[in-house]
DNA sequence: TCAATTATGAAATAAAATTTCATAAAAGTT
DNA sequence: AACTTTTATGAAATTTTATTTCATAATTGA
């Protein structure tokens, strides 16, 4: 952790003459790390040792080496936070804050995702007869996103952010085939009915939803991506961009265990584009 | 300047002794920071004072000094950086390098958006009567997710991705309405057919595409976002996360110029679900 | 080859940090 | 309240670390 974080947090603990240390060096850190333990201790009114034994206390060896610490989280400047919109920000700020949000919960993301478990989704994907994406509002989106990336692999796909071919569709579903469910909540009724319809009938179902939820337990693989609430304007923001990245982890996954020569299939997947553009003129 | 890059650029500067001791704090900086001179200087099979001439020399005070640098430097740690799937990777491998290469595209997308266009996109957002977004393949993922935001506005949306419809709509069109057009290259042939219709319909026109690009001469309005090339496994990757961002950007800012009570309502739509979910026992 | 310049390290010095220990303050205990 | 125990604190001594000085070695340029 951040050892200007530890010392806020930690300052209630500390006797007297160690919070006095402690205010000085919050009051500027940035001076401190070029102040010598006599110049620290003359400012903050104590003697040279109590420094020592507070820096000691933050478990660092000593003076100097809290001094690394504290440059290291200087340095560290702002580590992603989540940031909340206010009312009266102006477009740079705002744009800013959400910048800001979505890399400290892609940031999450990436910290919670299993690579155990990515690795035995990918294994059941390339065996699959068929790949169905359910989603429904922002969901809806990341399975549409899905249905675009995993066509290209010449493996029939299907997508659905309609309830009622959802179903039929999972009804439809037999053994050999994998469905995944796309929920953030995991809380979606008709969503989990899927789910248990297509288990019904044998298909592998694999959901990229919140472990634990409902959803979650009637897949056989859960996928888990935690991201701070969504709480901001009542919107999907950073959680669709998570479950995004783990679309891209999966087809980048599908595409790996396929080898080389499926590779420069998609080269030409990608190719046949072209007599849809304009040139590139250089 | 980050002091690790600045001895590799200025190590064909130094003398034979003070290029051991550059080496020696390259091959392992980390351990360098909790070194003492001496142990440093012997490390490096050369003098303290060497040691102490060649932190001066890149402008430090000493050696305490130029420690303090180079624990700044590795904290900063390693900034995103776009890294390329390699063929023989592991799930661990390939997912770091998936989210290092977003976080980094997304770090360059950010400083690459303008906020006074965002701003003018806002304005003329809140003031259509009509919207609609409109892309192809992995761009409709990102209409469609506009969509999905803008319609909780309770404002007219649509959003296509078929050409003929989109044609028709653009055709449809009138003053008053705002279109966006969405395209990663901007090279799109019938994209590009589609913004033309629109403007000529006196439809104001904004385009999520790259700067220069034949779709952005049919824009009013250009929000280009800035991303290094998706060429990893011919697929779109941060190229559309980063234009997902955009829409958030572009949603937060309509929600904040409509203000507090428009808010409110938004709270409405969302709770409009409730009963569409599993209630939460805790 | 020889001066001039530059680079280097041993030793001395200076600076900084840590330890030791005595005392003061605070917290318990009767 | 008086006393004991524990904990906190700083002065002084010590140790560790960094820097300076200066003599010598290596390198460069004529």
């Amino acid at each position: 952790m951040n050892i200007l974080e530890k010392i806020a947090n930690e300052i209630d603990t500390f006797s007297k003459s160690e919070r006095k240390v402690a205010e000085v060096i919050l009051a500027s850190p940035s001076t401190v790390i070029h102040s010598s333990i006599a110049a620290l201790a003359k400012q903050a009114n104590i003697s040279e040792p109590t420094v020592n034994r507070f820096c000691r206390r933050l478990d660092t060896k000593g003076y100097p080496d809290f001094k690394l610490h504290l440059a290291q989280s200087l340095a560290n400047g702002t580590p992603y936070v989540n940031r909340h919109v206010d009312e009266n920000d102006t477009a740079d700020e705002y744009t800013e804050k959400i910048f800001e949000s979505t890399m400290a919960n892609l940031d999450l993301a990436r910290k919670s995702l299993s690579t155990n478990l990515i690795n035995r989704a990918v294994d059941l994907l390339t065996q699959a007869n068929k790949i169905s994406f359910f989603g429904l509002g922002a969901s809806a989106v990341v399975a549409h996103d899905a249905q675009n990336k995993f066509f290209r692999f010449n493996v029939p796909v299907v997508y659905f952010d309609d309830i009622l071919m959802q179903r039929m569709s999972a009804i439809n579903s037999t053994q050999g085939d994998v469905v995944i469910v796309i929920s953030h909540t995991g809380r979606t009724k008709s969503l989990v009915e899927v789910a248990h319809l297509a288990k019904e009938n044998d298909a592998t179902v694999i959901g990229i939803t919140s472990a634990g939820s409902p959803l979650a337990k009637e897949c056989h693989i859960v996928l888990s991506v935690d991201v701070a609430e969504d709480t901001d304007l009542y919107m999907p923001m950073s959680s669709r961009i998570a479950q995004l990245m783990l679309i891209d982890i999966l087809a980048t996954g599908f595409t790996l265990r396929r080898g080389a020569k499926f590779r420069d299939n998609l080269k030409k997947v990608k190719d046949s584009l072209r007599s849809s553009r304009f040139e590139r003129k250089e």
